[in-house]
DNA sequence: CTTGACCTTCCCCTTCACTGGAAGGTCCAG
DNA sequence: CTGGACCTTCCAGTGAAGGGGAAGGTCAAG
């Protein structure tokens, strides 16, 4: 298949697959005599492989790792799962980073929902924030 | 002061000063007769607006709109709130983005972490993720 | 008079995952 | 044989918030 119908068949576009490759996440395709890329089905499943790791929040670069293993004939199930510990623990900060945040913006936006205009002057910056 | 006196007493660099400038956020400075930048005290306390803001997860530009707002003489406080209500909503959505990110990666993790080898092969893309 | 700390402008680099566009080659239908 | 759809490579830019470093001016102390 041509890079246009793996774009489509994956949910893509071809400039995606082409920095894929650049970027090493595809193997460097098969080139038809003219020099057209060609690829076997099997560059489907890689490319889904990639977007259920985006989905898991990981970058590229880790799930090139993961496949850089594979491809090295090694079973990655034990990296994949470090990854994952620290993708959970990175979620986790987040969570509770951004539930620390929403209490204090709630906070100001209360504040601000109630505004006093004297001391809510264009003299001197808003005090509600 | 000078830009790097002003720099240490907001706590922040003399390249982000020239960069805040640059975008807007600070005024251009008044200038010695050398052509070095003069600053008031007041400098302080609009960098500490600006990192207040930043705290709260605002971006530059949406610090630069209030700032803006209050430099033509006017009271930004209603914009202020409009930013912090939309600001909360997209904390909201982060937070139960990552709440259901986290029940996948969890679960994916948890696969992975009594992992079959017969499954797991080198030959397939790990089926843990 | 010189040294060192500070200041100036200028331009490029960083991360992440793409996206746009130009200039040119290939292939198939009409 | 021409038009349009597809493909190729390469170069450049996006957005956020700065950081690095060069080349040169200024100022106070020793």
């Amino acid at each position: 298949m041509r890079i246009g119908e793996l774009a489509e068949a994956a949910g893509t576009t071809t400039k995606t697959l082409r920095f894929y490759e650049d970027q090493g996440l595809l193997p460097p395709a098969e080139r038809t005599p003219a020099g057209y890329r060609a690829y076997t089905p099997e560059a489907v499943t890689r490319l889904d492989f990639v977007h259920r790791g985006q989905a898991a929040g990981l970058t590229l670069a880790q799930i090139k790792q993961i496949l850089d293993i594979r491809d090295h004939g090694q079973a990655p199930c034990g990296h994949v799962r470090d990854l994952l510990d620290a993708r959970l623990a990175d979620i986790d900060r987040q969570i509770t980073d951004l539930l620390a945040l929403r209490v204090n913006v709630a906070a100001l936006r209360d504040a601000a929902a109630d505004p006093e205009p004297d001391t809510c002057s264009a003299d001197e910056v808003c005090r509600y924030l």
